[in-house]
DNA sequence: GATGAATGAGTATTCATTCAT
DNA sequence: GATGAATGAATACTCATTCAT
């Protein structure tokens, strides 16, 4: 948790900070990431920053919650499902809104797998509290689409929410090695293809089967 | 490569420092990983390490290579695809075996994780041998499927792929974070019961729509 | 070149470095130097040393100049060539200033032939800088005695500052094999005879020969 | 000095180790050169080389011995000055000799500067040979020089001995930073050229004005 | 509230030397 | 006589963190 005098500062400074050291710890993780290297891009002095976070796993951890928060304010936050909805077209929506979380700013989904993998080194609380975010946010889809009868009940509804999770987390590696049209950047038409692909696999794959094949 | 030193090893000690050297990089990743731990852990002196290894890169790309052959020996090398052989089921005993393998040693998913992240830093070699062998492993079943007529051709074969790999190779986190009958230890009942969850979506989701509903 | 935070040390601390620093370079050469013996004998921390100078080479760069600044100050900068001035007498007191110079410390003088034999290892920088002062100093000597007809035009004018060059900077061995009146310490008297030899010797030398003998 | 295992080698591994050995010692100096790259070099075991050497310093002492005993034979071995030969002719024939030498491999060269320059660390000993060695070959120059009339008698004949080994060893500098017109190689024009000057400044420099000028 | 110099334990790597085979 | 693996102290350099100003 930050100290107080982080939330003090002028936004565009604390942005700018927060920029940087997103940055460097997305990149090279919560051990490799170096205070050094963020306080001379910031051009702010190394004793400033001890006075804004208490160490270097605090600093890491408020990213991680930021991270966690700017995942969940684009995936849900702007249209939970309606009542009556057809559910895949409701999924395909939330997926490319993540695509879209995701084409804004990789980093975000780079320090959530970061906090994922980082259960050793006292940072377990990241990867409790990234995993109660996915349980919460991918669960309570899959509950109202359970309750809708779009899904297959004989599926262990936690099975479901880590298919969903991993998949999502992980497209930018598919992504990333796939032949692009246009090379050097990862297009957004690009994402929204395999997300086609990815729905598609999912409701053949996860919805009842009507006709008792 | 290791050195031929590394090779002339009473068979005991060469285990236990790829063991060691094992938890140390599976853990920590490649940067943060620590030269120090391992020989400390080893008891070894510092100067022999490198008497076996060049540097830690030829470490960690050595262990790589040990993970990922780990992986084929345990997948496919038993019996591929006989002609004529159901697909899906087949899939299934694939994924049983991956299961095993991943049992056996979850730290070589870690690895093969790892160096699919290292892409930076010069370790790119790790990134191409891994991707390779993925796509020539899980590439090759894509494509007796897709002959077979068993994979709906509308599927991009390498999204496919993507699918496949990146649900193998975190199928750990799943299983580590289900609530556990037996708590401490991953039963291979809870293995056997995802994969039959993994198949049922895939061949629901991918075989093609016969009756063309 | 030093950093800033170099040139806030208090001075006291600034010249006890940079004298240690001096002798362990002046010794051992940039190579076999060794920040560690330098910083245990300052009794500063290993870290403080590197936010003065960048690294090793730096440092060592750095402690060049120094030298090459020190031997100017003592040569020239004191009194020009008089227009009308006689040559060799002039040349004379140069040297003894010279002998004053390596008197206040041989240091700098083993400095500088580190300096040109360093050429290998990208330090090449160091050796021009030095070679190019050189060049100046004693060249323009050389040019204004060619000009007052007191040089023998028949000399290569860079043969003329090679041979003074070497012959200043090496006197230091000379004096010290010597026997010695006074053992110990290397008398300035020494040096004022050993001047006068060297001077006859090039006055003799290289003055034009008059009579055409 | 090297054991008798040493002596006990065929000459042509003898030669190329001591070959290897004069690369990587004339280059580096004697701190910082490097006995595991000798011995990679060589292709023999790190443990043979202390079955012929003691240690790294009884190697260096062998090849400065070596170096010198070399520079003798090119000099004066071959031809002693003659009774009444005249003596700066026979000067500039013992220079051009020592060219050749110096041109045949200029790592003997090096060599004796760093023993020249290595008094610390328990390397006094080379350095005490060296000079003897030198002051005993030149030193009987200009004793001979002296007895037939040709030096003029003011000069303290140390002081000579030091200008002509100064100045001899350290010709390869002056050669080297000379602007060449077959650059690349250092040919033994120049060096002729160079020992031309130095002889007629010597020459000039040292024998008895025999007019009262 | 901001600074930035000081710290010393940490990093990967190389070294000369030994000694059992 | 030759080998080459083992050693551990040495190397230059970076780190997160503290604290007096």
């Amino acid at each position: 948790m930050p100290k107080q005098t982080f939330f003090n500062l002028p936004a565009f400074k604390r942005q700018r900070l927060v920029d940087l050291a997103l940055g460097e710890f997305a990149e090279h993780g919560p051990t490799a990431a170096s205070i050094s290297r963020i306080v001379a891009q910031a051009g702010i002095a190394k004793g400033s920053l001890y006075q804004y976070f208490t160490d270097k796993q605090d600093l890491f951890l408020y990213l991680v919650d930021l991270s966690n928060e700017e995942r969940i304010r684009f995936m849900t936050a702007l249209r939970p499902l309606q009542p009556g909805e057809p559910f895949f077209p409701y999924i395909r929506w939330v997926m490319e809104q993540s695509a879209t979380f995701r084409y804004s700013d990789p980093r975000y989904a780079r320090m959530i797998t970061w906090a994922l993998s980082s259960d050793h080194a006292g940072l377990g609380e990241a990867t409790r509290r990234v995993r109660q975010t996915i349980a919460t946010v991918w669960g309570g889809l899959i509950r109202q689409g359970l309750h809708a009868g779009e899904i297959d009940r004989e599926f262990d509804p936690t099975f479901l929410v880590w298919v969903l999770t991993t998949l999502t987390l992980d497209l930018r590696t598919y992504l990333q090695e796939r032949p692009q049209p246009d090379p050097g950047a990862v297009s957004t038409a690009n994402y929204f293809s395999a997300y086609s692909d990815l729905v598609r696999l999912l409701e053949n794959g996860i919805r009842p089967d009507r006709e008792g094949r």
